[in-house]
DNA sequence: CGCACAATTGAGAGTTATCAATTGCGGTGG
DNA sequence: CCACCGCAATTGATAACTCTCAATTGTGCG
């Protein structure tokens, strides 16, 4: 039975599409607004997302942009519902990636045919990939569904703030695929400084490499805020891998990427003034915010320190800087970026 | 028709084992001396090694010490010769990972048994390997076979020192496999500041992630010295990743293991002292080096600085200092590891 | 011999780390 | 309701490290 994730904020529209489709014997789960969406999203990736575009905090386009960048639910078909039939919106929407597109209110009839339309297109879809697999290196669509069913019905454990996940040398009995919350991984020095490796969010995997290279790990995973995180044992996990390409290839992906990131910031490390750092690491968490739905980013001082590779007294001095020119705004240790451009602009 | 590589000094012993070896319908490859045996099984890999243990400059357990570090050799089996049947011999040529020994003088009957023995094993080992693929990442065996046909019969390029091999913003046509020389991938600032990523010597495969990442390069590579690079066009190479199982868990580990060797050097690019990455990187140097028969560091002061992230002057200066300490020998630009210990005990 | 390029040395300026002290805030027990 | 505690954020002053610029030396080569 195709599951289906309805992203509504008025009640009755959607409780009127909940009615057609379970009608239609869909299973249908519901959200009342973005973020709501966003999570149920990635704690059980339904087979196809409908969603409005007008809706308080986070609206649709927001809601598709940071699902796109998943790649659990990256590959789900969306359909936006509107009010307005507005040629802007509907550019804005399919520019965005949206599949289709339904303007309210619609007839029954209607939605069903485009939902069914949808659906059968990303089967057709997965199956031209397959076929010709030889060409590309990502299958996309065939690849989801492996992802889909590598975290579904796994048991999900909650830490608490501060609560380590991993530590360094243990060695790795899962993959974690985190639901909600923020997890830091960091490598410790010697003398027990400590850098940040990554930060990851709801949607993203977590301890893949060490499980990868059947080593014990090599850093420290601790929760940043509350977290729900579903574990997938190893021995599900690696077999999996190695025989499926799709999956493998997702995971290349996703190696050759953090290579790419790390790249960067080597880069960055070894030739930028603090300043220049700063400001980077504000831009990336500011990123990751509002990927998260916040509009201001909430991190210990120490742990930016540990993000940029300082001290933390230097990162408050520049901090201030910034405040003082104008590009953030703190407001009791939040901070809320101003002036985006201007930070990306810095030089040094 | 199976490839058997000779490594053996001495003219007699070598032409005696190529005559039986001929007779008996083998393909046979023969070297004089390690390093020129390390090139060739690079070069164009054979089934299997037969090496004499020793041998001036670079001895036998040199040999299998480097290329059982390159995937592509890493799983042809090994077989030592040796004059003294020493026991102590013995067991230091297994643990490195040799898959058997022989005696001269030998008779060539037994030659022929050990050498066809040692295929068998390899080829059930593939099979068994193939069969039970679900239960392991790595199926080391059969992995090397298809690494091998991927670099077989491929056009091959030179590079002179300070050639470019790919740029920055170019699109990746190509994966390079570094059949002899030396070259450096590095990244670009704003401010034309270059660190330098890695540094890839002959058996190591290069441009890859941009490859499978099907973006256009994000750094640039550059011969350090002449180089012979095989040319393997992505036409040839997506495919076979996306198909081949054994082939993308190879690469996968590829990536894993530059990940973490990126971590790393971001940790002591944030907290160390400009000294003790010297020292790191001295030790790195070396290790390459000795990984290419080499008793002594050759890099210009301009690229050691980007490597380290830091400023040529200062890397001279530290090298001035390890020198006074008696730590290294420095003759002509020629750098000479003397205490290894120390260097790797150096704090902060 | 002189050129080009690499390596080295010297001196001063600038950036950043460190240590120490202070402030701010939320919670808690009296 | 308030004083107090603990933790995080902030500020200040100083020392240490490293970069930059400029000058000099060394080396191979035509």
């Amino acid at each position: 039975m195709k599951k289906i994730l309805i992203i509504e904020d008025t009640y009755e529209v959607r409780d009127n599409i909940v009615e057609i489709l379970s009608l239609s014997n869909y299973e249908v789960d519901e959200a009342e607004n973005g973020i709501i969406g966003i999570e149920k999203a990635q704690t059980s990736p339904p087979d196809l997302i409908l969603c409005d575009v007008m809706m308080p905090d986070l609206d649709g386009f927001g809601v598709l942009h940071i699902l796109s960048k998943k790649p659990v639910t990256a590959n789900i078909p969306f359909i936006f519902l509107t009010a307005k039939s507005e040629k802007a919106d509907f550019r804005k929407g399919m520019n965005l990636g949206a599949d289709d597109y339904i303007t309210k209110p619609f007839d029954p009839h209607e939605l069903l045919e485009v939902v069914e339309m949808r659906l059968k297109k990303n089967e057709r879809k997965a199956a031209v990939q397959e076929k010709k697999g030889s060409l590309g290196l990502i299958n996309e669509s065939k690849g989801r569904r492996e992802l889909q069913e590598l975290i579904a019905n796994r048991e999900v454990r909650t830490f608490r703030k501060r609560d380590a996940i991993y530590k360094e040398n243990e060695l790795p009995r899962q993959l974690y695929y985190l639901q909600s919350g923020k997890v830091k991984t960091f490598r410790t020095n010697d003398f027990g400084k400590t850098y940040i490796t990554h930060i990851y969010n709801a949607g993203d995997f977590l301890g893949y490499q060490a499980l990868i290279k059947n080593t014990p790990y090599h850093e420290s995973a601790v929760a940043m805020e509350n977290c729900r995180v579903a574990l997938i044992p190893k021995k599900d996990f690696l077999p999996l891998l190695a025989n499926s390409r799709h999956l493998s290839n997702q995971f290349i992906k996703l190696l050759a990427q953090n290579i790419e990131e790390h790249e960067e910031q080597l880069l960055s490390l070894a030739y930028s003034s603090i300043r220049k750092r700063v400001a980077q690491a504000l831009l990336k968490l500011n990123e990751q915010s509002r990927n998260s739905g916040q509009a201001n980013i909430s991190i210990l001082r120490d742990d930016f320190a540990s993000m940029v590779g300082t001290a933390k007294e230097s990162v408050i001095r520049t901090l201030a800087e910034f405040k003082t020119e104008g590009l953030i705004e703190v407001d009791n240790g939040l901070i809320t970026v101003i002036d985006q451009d201007k930070l990306y602009k810095i030089p040094c």
